[in-house]
RNA sequence: GGCGCUAUGGUGCAACGGUUAGCACGCGGCCCUUUCAAGGCCGAAAUACGGGUUCGAUUCCCGUUAGCGCUACCA
């Protein structure tokens, strides 16, 4: 009851799925707030759906929000461990008369398709009054206990008001108030014997004094029925704050169709998570500014629930690429080296003396890479000839710049001067390289293009001067000698080119 | 079908009764240039529609339309 206790609030993803982008938005809001208010956040796996619970699924929900950088305070707690207070709870609902035993058969969900064919039929004064109250809810004693004989299952269901309205305070859709005939005598507890996830939910959240309730907006609908339970347990409804969803291009709810839609797809794509952070921050919430580029400690210290928008947002993924390359250049060169260390790891050319006598070189090189990479995987990608020396020409380059059958002699010569200079350095090599230029009359740009291709095998990649100090003299020399054999000749050498 | 929510360029956000409706992504052009990026500059592009309220509506109200959500013994 005493609200100026710091705000405590809680994940709670269902293992059914992978750990999606509205999910992870979801996940990082509620961090966001808990950092900024000083307050908890708790983690809770809601599987109390037997039938479609995946466990394993769960390892990769946690790692998934590691790698977000969502850290919890508390949990993980399982639902499914928690059955008995859900019960007790259920129990406690029927005893008081906020609930009541129903025998009803379960009418199988039979999805959205099945419910329109079904219509069309013009009995629409019976849809009217589809199951909003249900029978069993003045059955007599007599009744009830003719059902407990035949050993009809049992479950237990709310016993919803018919008049009236259920309000509540929701900080992102405001005040909000549901005519309570509006509302069905919803399942608490399942024949199974179950708790349903309107019960578990507000019981565990009761359980776990959540302050406040920042959820997806497909739950606002839903949310009347829980202010029921609060009140019915005699406990105070936390404040909540529903954000709006998360959709594809197509402006329907994201999934697998859409394509990537877990961020673990998004972490081995080459993503970094602050740059997915900060994305994702802007989806349905604003600093109430321009501000586009916002760092994570930036982020915490101006969220505000009151910034949340309230309409849907398209997931824009040239969006997230822009911000992956404003943190791939913007921050200190040393925050990115653990990614691309990871990165080159992953590719199999890591080298350890690159994190220790070397690590000078590194950060130089990575730093010269960056400007034009999008992905991390880029390091290892198009940027692959910095770190090893087996890589390809590609052909696209070599059509490019191989073409003059000039090249191979002037690229030998060039071999051959390079060699011979006593300090290597940026203004060294490019006077070396200029002089040849100018002897051989030819323009600078045809050797610089032709060079680049030669050492690091691309089109695209950074100035080549600085690319040449760092990859050495040995290593630029003899990897000019070794280019010579493919240079002017095409790849497609023999064929007739029409 | 019922109930609810939402509605600013293609996308994400600003403007919370008075602005030539701003920023960013993307797109097009130019500059820079040693390839390609980055960066700089310029450009095309929006208040869904119709009524009100007001001296004045993107902003407030109503209706329409559209999208989305809920309407399960899923979560």
């Amino acid at each position: 009851m005493n609200s100026s206790q710091k705000p405590r609030v809680r994940f709670a993803p269902s293992p059914t799925g992978y750990l999606h982008v509205g999910g992870a938005r979801t996940a990082l809001f509620n961090w966001l707030f808990a950092r900024h208010e000083g307050g908890a956040m708790l983690l809770r796996i809601e599987d109390t759906d037997v039938e479609r619970n995946r466990p394993e699924l769960v390892d990769g929900i946690l790692a998934g929000l590691k790698w977000l950088g969502v850290e919890w305070d508390e949990g993980p707690f399982f639902q499914s461990q928690r059955l008995a207070l859900h019960t007790a709870a259920a129990e406690r609902l029927l005893a008081g008369g906020a609930g009541f035993s129903c025998y009803c058969k379960p009418a199988a969900y039979a999805g959205a398709d099945a419910a329109e064919e079904q219509e069309g039929e013009g009995d629409d004064e019976v849809k009217l009054q589809k199951n909003i109250a249900c029978l069993c809810r003045d059955l007599s004693e007599a009744e009830r206990a003719a059902k407990e004989k035949e050993g009809i299952p049992r479950a237990i269901r709310f016993r919803v008001p018919r008049d009236g309205v259920t309000t509540f305070e929701d900080a992102v859709f405001g005040p909000r108030e549901v005519q309570n005939a509006e509302i069905e005598d919803f399942v608490l507890l399942r024949s199974s014997g179950l708790p349903t996830y309107q019960l578990s939910v507000v019981v565990d959240d009761i359980d776990m004094r959540i302050s406040h309730i920042i959820r997806g907006a497909d739950h606002l609908s839903n949310t009347p029925k829980q202010v029921l339970i609060y009140r019915a347990l005699g406990a105070e409804p936390p404040i909540f704050a529903h954000v709006p969803l998360i959709l594809g291009s197509d402006r329907t709810r994201l999934s697998k169709r859409h394509g990537a839609t877990s961020v673990g797809s998004y972490a081995d794509e080459g993503f970094l998570p602050e740059a997915f952070r900060n994305f994702l921050a802007l989806l349905g919430w604003s600093p109430g500014d321009d501000s586009e580029y916002v760092r994570t400690a930036e982020l915490i210290e101006r969220f505000s629930l009151a910034g949340v928008s309230r309409t849907n947002a398209v997931f824009d993924r040239p969006k997230l690429e822009w911000f992956n390359t404003q943190y791939l250049q913007k921050p200190p060169v040393e925050e990115l080296l653990p990614y691309v260390e990871a990165e080159l790891r992953r590719a199999g050319i890591w080298q350890d003396r690159w994190a220790s006598s070397d690590r000078a070189w590194f950060a130089h090189a990575v730093d010269l890479i960056r400007p034009r990479t999008r992905l991390v995987t880029d390091f290892s990608g198009w940027a692959r000839a910095f770190f090893a020396d087996d890589f390809e020409y590609e052909a696209a380059a070599r059509e490019k710049f191989w073409k003059d059958e000039r090249l191979p002699g002037m690229l030998a010569k060039l071999a051959d001067a390079l060699d011979a200079l006593p300090d290597w350095n940026h203004d060294a090599c490019d006077a070396a390289l200029r002089g040849l230029a100018t002897a051989e009359g030819v323009k600078a740009g045809l050797l610089i293009n032709a060079t680049r291709v030669a050492i690091v095998g691309r089109a695209v990649a950074p100035p080549l001067f600085a690319t040449m100090v760092v990859l050495g003299k040995d290593r630029v020399v003899a990897r000019l000698g070794r280019a010579l054999p493919f240079v002017a000749v095409q790849p497609s050498a023999g064929q007739s080119a029409t």
